[in-house]
DNA sequence: CATGGTTCTGCCAATGATTCGCAAATTATA
DNA sequence: TATAATTTGCGAATCATTGGCAGAACCATG
């Protein structure tokens, strides 16, 4: 029990979310793959995207209308820069974090085990 | 026209999210008005606190489950410091930004215009 | 390539937080 | 108190997301 099947429907969606390089949401991707004449049905979507996050290949985020989104990652522990503009989401690296995890622990007593942040911004084609 | 009134269902609501210094769902202030005898509509709390929110005086955050959860803010720009054990939220000075400003500039070609962070782990009272 | 057990998918109904519409109540002002 | 502007409460509507389940797809084995 427990194995894990390739199949076509989960091939196409994580083929779009490849493609776009930016946060979709279920709705988004589902419109892509009729687009692309694939016939997956909106549950399959929203199935194969919270899989994605749970196996820590997608990051999924909250936008401004309430709706959950997703954006493939490559690297492991990073951030990332949204473009206002078209957008593109660029990942970063977390260096100066040793700064605030020290500066809690002094200042507030408080002992960080995790974090999150988002940039926004325009990236460089978009400037 | 448009005027601010200022009403008791208004100052309860402020009085909750005063008193408890974490985040709170529009169902968790309800039942605490609820517990305090006063006679507010959850229509009433999700208006008022969608209200602080874009007068600036509460902060909002999608929790875990999906649920909108606000809390009363005090300083200016700053971020939040969320004890997993109590909720306590404190309140974040924004200094170390700089490295990250400059590092996305340089290495991305990304211009910053804002930010979002969140810290998780253990308050001073909780540890 | 047939079989069989497991895993996925599609359909569609249910869920549940949030929003809307509108009449009645409240507030501010004179 | 009278008046106009604002807010409230109620219930219905919205709408993304989830759940149940029967059938299809997958894959190892013989
Ligand atoms: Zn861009
Ligand atoms: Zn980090
Ligand atoms: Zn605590
Ligand atoms: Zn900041």
């Amino acid at each position: 029990m427990c194995a894990e099947y390739a199949t076509r429907p989960r091939e196409q969606i994580a083929q779009i979310l490849r493609s776009e390089r930016r946060y979709l949401s279920a709705a988004e991707v589902f419109r892509a793959l009729q687009r692309a004449r694939a016939r997956v049905s909106l549950s399959t979507v929203y199935r194969t995207l919270d899989r994605l996050r749970a196996k820590g290949e997608a990051s999924s985020r909250i936008d401004e209308q309430g709706e959950a989104t997703y954006v493939i990652c490559t690297t492991s522990h990073h951030h990332h820069a949204i473009c206002r503009v078209c957008g593109h989401v660029e990942e970063v690296a977390c260096d100066p974090m040793e700064r605030f995890t020290e500066a809690l622990k002094a200042y507030h007593g408080f002992e960080l085990d995790a974090h999150a942040m988002e940039f926004f911004g325009r990236c460089a084609r978009c400037r």
